[in-house]
RNA sequence: GCCCCCUUAGCUCAGUCGGCAGAGCACAGCCAUGGUAAGGCUGGUGUCGUCGGUUCGAUUCCGACAGGGGGCUCCA
């Protein structure tokens, strides 16, 4: 046994510890401040706890508290903490499990005699686990083989199945078990947590937190299993970090699109509707229309022929597309007229299918590409429904896209360019992609398949477009692309999607006369860009925070005279913005000025213009930009004019 | 569908330890002609989400239901 260890730093230095020494030994030999921030090592890039002796000849780095693995140590510990405040709470209460997520961690329970957290148990649990993190408590690792760990955990049945779940089949590293196995931590007064670690070396390192919320969640996330109550926290190295994170949370609620749609009167939920039905307002219908206009004339660029189909069709047709075989619960239930049962679509791909047989093709009509604002229905379960994000009946820009096979790569990558161009219009720039590839349960020809998944793997990359593959992912007929964008905030939104499919196309029996005279089955891409314009409306307004950019306005520029006899001035600016293609309202002085400044910057109006004797005199207007926190006085109205049409041209 | 929370004026919310309910904004009328984020005065406004229970009496306490929010599951 040597009496020193040497261990390597990252930074290709060494030093000498005397053995059985820890990370917490390294953190304090190499400073008191790196000490305190220290939570966790890494050994040879393998995470290790501070407590355990560390291994001669090993590079061992020091985990700061603000790096991603220290906050994760961080939060991992904290959820620690709570479940030993739970259960000091709750004698008897059975933990479940209890990860750090992104910006926190949670931990599931279950309370004596099935009870129920409520909102006011988390200020009880939260000062319990204070007190416990005054007491300075250490986190100690043990190990244990698995009859042992059983026997340790006897009353804790989540924690047994956890345990034997290994015994059974492959280890679960983030649980502490493994290799015949179990590692535990272990605080002083006793409360004992199955864990692979690291833990911070002791529990006063904590303190940073917030209990936020109360959830139930299935145990294993199976619904047919137990349900548990869940308990969200967030956990930060610093408590300006912590308040920096609520205050995003503040933010990110006032830029919330069902807030906004209110205040800005864009659209809303009736109660006599239904859950899930929107109605757009004359503001929100405006904003769409521009929307539509847009996408409507990107299309035509980009050769699309445009269809129109009916909301409802006979169960005959989803007989034929599947749709009530395999989708059934996502439909709205059937009506019955005439002896006919009928159903709201849920999709509009059999319509477009309709349109392709119409009669014969051939290969010189292919690519055919069939586009509609097609608007479905599907009935999705009360709890998931969430603003215009997540709809009962929404309209899909979807397309149909008809081709050979010799035609699908190209088409696809042609695709892909299509879809950024469009994003980017709407001032979307972060990127990323899913490619979701065949899982277990698919139909069709794996040689079919893999020829798609690499189709749109080369689109892809063709598009430069960083992906990740999501394996075993796609639908059961086919692979698909998804596009997610990131918004203003950095939240990640899924939009566009991309689908091959080769299963439609046969279940329709569709045909091409090909230039060998033989008939061929077409290759069949659905894809929708905004994927559902109610959604991608919300995610625009969420992005802007209300305030669109000038083209997407619904109102661009408001017209405020000083006094009332600056009205026809007013009115006479307003006809050369209109006549230049720009939305304008004029505000008659029957308020104070700063009354209508006010109003019209609450509604997020782009330029509000005053004028007044001066502009009159001098045919100029003063600007108040959005952007802008001083008016501009005295631009002259043919500059101003010429800088709005400008703007709305480029999507500025 | 399941768990927690919420529901009082058009909106945001206060309130009643059980005794016919309030503020600000908005709205209406009048006055004020005002150069960049709320001018002044006056006024009307409610089945206190719905139904049932307890009570002399329920907006308040209890229960069910509905609607909304946050999660879980789901998202072909």
């Amino acid at each position: 046994m040597p009496e020193q260890i040497t261990v390597h730093l990252p930074d290709g230095s060494a030093r000498e510890l005397p053995a059985g020494s820890t990370g917490a030994d390294l953190a304090a030999s190499i400073g008191r401040g790196l000490a305190r921030a220290a939570v966790a090592a890494t050994v040879d890039g393998r995470e290790t706890d501070l407590t355990s002796p560390l291994p001669d000849g090993a590079t061992v780095a020091v985990v700061t508290a603000d790096s991603t693995a220290g906050r994760h140590v961080l939060r991992h510990s904290t959820a620690h903490v709570m479940a030993q405040a739970v259960t000091d709470l709750w004698p008897g209460a059975r933990y479940a499990i209890g990860p750090p997520i992104e910006n926190g961690f949670y931990y599931d329970f279950e309370l004596p005699g099935g009870a129920h957290f409520s909102d006011d148990d988390l200020g009880r649990i939260e000062s319990r686990m204070r007190q416990i993190i005054a007491e300075d408590q250490p986190f100690v690792r043990e190990e244990h083989s698995v009859a042992e760990g059983l026997e340790l955990f006897a009353d804790q049945p989540y924690k047994v199945e956890i345990i034997e779940g290994v015994d059974a089949a492959e280890s679960d590293e983030a649980e502490g078990v493994g290799g015949g196995a179990v590692s535990t931590y272990r605080n002083t007064d006793g409360f004992v947590d199955l864990c692979r670690g690291p833990h911070v070396p002791s529990t006063a390192r904590l303190g940073h937190f917030k209990l936020m919320k109360v959830a139930a969640a299935y145990w294993r996330g199976d619904e047919r299993r137990p349900q548990l109550q869940r308990i969200y926290g967030t956990a930060w190295e610093s408590k300006a970090a912590l308040d920096e994170h609520l205050h995003r949370l503040e933010e990110a609620e006032k830029r919330d699109h069902r807030k906004l749609g209110a205040e800005l009167d864009l659209f809303h939920f009736p109660p006599e509707l239904g859950g899930g039905l929107v109605v757009f307002h004359p503001r929100g219908g405006l904003i769409r229309k521009v929307m539509e206009d847009y996408s409507r004339a990107e299309h035509e660029r980009a050769g699309y022929e445009f269809v129109f189909t009916p909301h409802l069709a006979k169960s005959t047709l989803f007989e034929i597309s599947g749709h009530l075989e395999w989708y059934a619960e996502g439909m709205y239930p059937p009506m019955e007229l005439e002896g006919g049962v009928y159903y709201p679509k849920p999709m509009n791909c059999p319509m477009h299918i309709l349109v392709y047989k119409s009669r014969q093709r051939s290969y010189r009509e292919l690519p055919l590409r069939l586009f509609e604002f097609g608007t479905v229905y599907r009935f999705e379960r009360s709890g998931v429904l969430n603003g215009l994000l997540r709809a009962r009946g929404f309209t899909q820009d979807d397309s149909h896209i008809f081709c050979t096979p010799e035609q699908l790569a190209p088409e696809l990558a042609d695709l892909l360019a299509f879809v950024l161009r469009l994003l980017r219009a709407f001032g979307l720039e972060d990127f990323e992609a899913e490619l979701a590839t065949r899982p277990d349960k698919f139909v069709g020809d794996p040689a079919e398949w893999d020829v798609a998944t690499d189709a749109l793997r080369r689109a892809l990359e063709a598009a430069e477009l960083p992906y990740v593959v999501a394996d075993g992912e796609g639908a059961f007929y086919a692979p698909k692309i998804d596009v997610h964008v990131r918004d203003a905030i950095g939240r990640r939104w899924q939009v566009s999607t991309l689908q091959v499919d080769f299963q439609e196309p046969q279940r329709f029996d569709m045909e091409f006369v090909g230039s060998d005279n033989a008939r061929h089955r077409p290759y069949m891409i659905h894809r929708a860009l905004f994927g559902s314009i109610e959604r991608f409306f919300g995610i625009l307004i969420e992005h802007y925070a209300g305030a669109l950019p000038t083209w997407l306005s619904p109102v661009q520029v408001s017209v405020l005279p000083v006094r009332s006899d600056h009205q026809p001035y007013a009115e006479e600016v307003a006809a050369q913005l209109r006549a230049a293609g720009a939305r304008v309202e004029v505000l008659a002085a029957d308020e104070q000025l700063g009354a209508r400044v006010r109003r019209a910057k609450m509604d997020k109006v782009p330029y509000v213009l005053v004028v007044g004797d001066d502009d009159v005199a001098a045919r100029t207007v003063g600007v108040n930009s959005r952007d802008k926190e001083r008016p501009d006085r005295g631009v002259p109205l043919g500059d101003f004019v010429g800088r709005v049409a400008t703007e709305i041209e480029t999507h500025a």
